[in-house]
DNA sequence: CGCTACTTGTCATGATATTACATTTCAGTT
DNA sequence: AACTGAAATGTAATATCATGACAAGTAGCG
């Protein structure tokens, strides 16, 4: 979603998306639509999982699976690998976090509630980590994958490059 | 069209990957083209670096770095993981070889001497990985990066699923 | 309650990748 | 041919990412 940029937010010290938002909105929101979800769905939204979520919406940025168990730790959870895997594992499954291959790290999605295929663009400067829609399965990829009878399922799209703040400091 | 497996070996128009093709040729001729703009552009093929690319096209799927360094063991070469990394960088580097982001895993270039982005589809039956054009800074993708203010300088775009191969054996 | 499925905590291990440093090879120069 | 600096290689050690196995706790249910 990249409608409007616009910087009535707070000026911020944010590696945030790209453009400054209501962070707090943002992250409210975002974990109240999966609770919603969770129990109209019958999916369990344990306190480790719900914890893991609201870390990645907070933090805004892509997170290792260890810097997650870090933050797991000083919250006072499991502290061995399995407990971030496993949590990363149903929030992935169910679509609320996706993963980043580029970086092995894992991000909160930005367009929670809605089946989509994520994209995503990626600061090699900052680590910034912005979502946008795709649709890779039409277009000429996806006329290539028919034409090939490859009959595509998963898709990642993940762009690495400089973003808007960044190319700013650089420039200037 | 062209979606159906040509049973015999015919020579490959389309590089693809999935269909039948003359791998002998498509061996000889990525190493030639390799060797000869190398040569051109003062870069140095050494043994190494050459055997990892023969034997990426040899098997003509995605290698791990540490099956390759098991193959390289094999040649009489170091056995140690720096070995095979550092072959692999340069050959990255220099666009005869891709890294395929989703396996962790390495395979060669399938249009090599011309500047590109890949993309691929995986078949997660038979691991076949096969190499596709790819514009993805034109499209929606792109548009959204543009008016992100997002200067992509590398992408990554990799479609999971079932190759038609696969899928006959499925299906039928 | 007792049963079951699921979840969590933990230890151990496996898989992928890099750092550091000594040695060798190579291209260009003397 | 011998010298030299840059590049490449060999090797040990370590860092980072991820999973397997099993015991213990917990929610839902007859
Ligand atoms: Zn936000
Ligand atoms: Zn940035
Ligand atoms: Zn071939
Ligand atoms: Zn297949």
């Amino acid at each position: 979603m990249t409608s409007s940029v616009n910087p009535k937010d707070a000026p911020s010290a944010a590696p945030l998306g790209f453009q400054n938002h209501d962070h707090r909105a943002c992250v409210a929101g975002a974990l109240a639509t999966a609770e919603s979800r969770c129990a109209a769905d019958g999916l369990r939204l344990t306190p480790v999982r719900r914890k893991v979520l609201e870390l990645l919406l907070q933090e805004h940025r892509a997170l290792g699976a260890y810097a997650i168990l870090d933050l797991l730790r000083e919250a006072g959870f499991g502290s061995q690998p399995p407990v971030a895997y496993r949590a990363l594992e149903f929030l992935v499954e169910n679509g609320f976090v996706h993963k980043v291959e580029r970086l092995n790290a894992f991000v909160a999605c930005a367009h929670p509630g809605r089946m989509h295929s994520p994209a995503f663009m990626i600061c090699r400067l900052c680590e910034a980590v912005a979502e946008a829609p795709s649709a890779p399965a039409r277009g000429a990829f996806g006329a290539a994958a028919r034409a090939a009878g490859f009959q595509i399922e998963r898709t990642v799209v993940e762009a690495e490059g400089v973003c808007p703040s960044c190319a700013a400091k650089g420039d200037a």
